[in-house]
DNA sequence: CTTTAGAAACATG
DNA sequence: CATGTTTCTAAAG
C-alpha cells in the first residue's frame, strides 16, 4: 500500500479560517476500538480508545480547531477496512494522509513511516535519523503527539535500553501491536537472498 | 481580541 | 540533571 502524504503546519491552519471538513466515526480494529478521521485531502486521524471515545473525540477536536466534525458511519467504514485490511489486499491502493503539525512534529512522522513492520528504533535514534541528536526528548514529545496512530508506526519507538517506553493509548496496546507484527515476520519470509 | 514572555511539561538518556 | 520543542497561563497592548 502506498501512503503519499499531505502536511499542514499549524501556521497555515490558522492562517486560512475557513472550516476544514472532517467525517469522522468509531470503530472496532484488530487492536481495539479506534477513532478514524478525514479530510478532504486525507486521512488526518486516528486513535485507539479503550473507554467510550469521548475523549478520544475531544483530542480530534482539539487537533483540528477550525474544523467541521460530521460523523459518517458508512464513509469511515470503508476507510477503516482499508486501513487494517491484511497487507495480501494491500495491492496497489494508495492511502493518503493529511498531517497537521508544527514542522518539528512533521519530521518526526514522516521518518517514522519509514520504518518497517517488526523493526524498532530508539528515541534516540530517531532523534538522530532527523538530524537533531540532542533533541531526544523533544522526540519523544512528538511521537507522542502523533496523530495517525498504527499507520505512523510511534509503537516502534523504544527507549534505547531496550524498554518498551511509553504509549498514549496504554502501554498495553503497544506491546500488543508489537507482538502481532512480530508474528507476521513469519521466518523465511523475511530473508530475501 | 491579539500578542508576548516565561514557566512547566514531556512516550529520554 | 541537561536537552529541544511545545503548550499553557498570565499579563500587556
Amino acid at each position: 500500500m502506498l501512503i503519499t502524504t499531505e502536511t499542514t503546519t499549524t501556521q497555515q491552519l490558522d492562517r486560512s479560517a475557513e472550516p476544514i471538513h472532517i467525517i469522522y466515526g468509531n470503530h472496532p480494529t484488530p487492536f481495539g476500538p479506534a477513532l478514524i478521521a478525514f479530510t478532504p485531502r486525507g486521512l488526518c486521524h486516528l486513535d485507539f480508545f479503550d473507554d467510550d471515545g469521548i475523549a478520544a473525540l475531544a483530542q480530534l477536536r482539539k487537533n483540528w480547531p477550525q474544523a467541521n466534525l460530521c460523523e459518517d458511519h458508512s464513509a469511515t467504514t470503508t476507510l477503516t477496512q482499508q486501513v487494517f485490511a491484511p497487507p495480501s489486499q494491500h495491492d496497489s491502493q494508495t492511502l493518503r494522509l493529511h498531517l497537521r503539525g508544527t514542522d518539528f512534529q512533521l519530521k518526526v512522522w514522516l521518518r517514522l513511516l519509514h520504518i518497517p513492520p517488526g523493526q524498532l528504533i530508539s528515541y534516540q535514534e530517531l532523534a538522530q535519523a532527523i538530524d537533531q541528536p540532542k533533541a531526544v526528548r523533544a522526540v519523544g514529545g512528538a511521537v507522542g503527539r502523533n496523530p495517525i496512530c498504527y499507520l505512523i508506526p510511534c509503537h516502534r519507538v523504544v527507549r534505547s535500553d531496550g524498554s518498551i517506553g511509553g504509549y498514549r493509548s496504554g502501554i498495553a496496546r503497544k506491546k500488543t501491536l508489537l507482538v502481532s507484527e512480530a508474528a507476521h515476520q513469519e521466518p523465511g519470509t523475511d530473508t530475501p537472498t
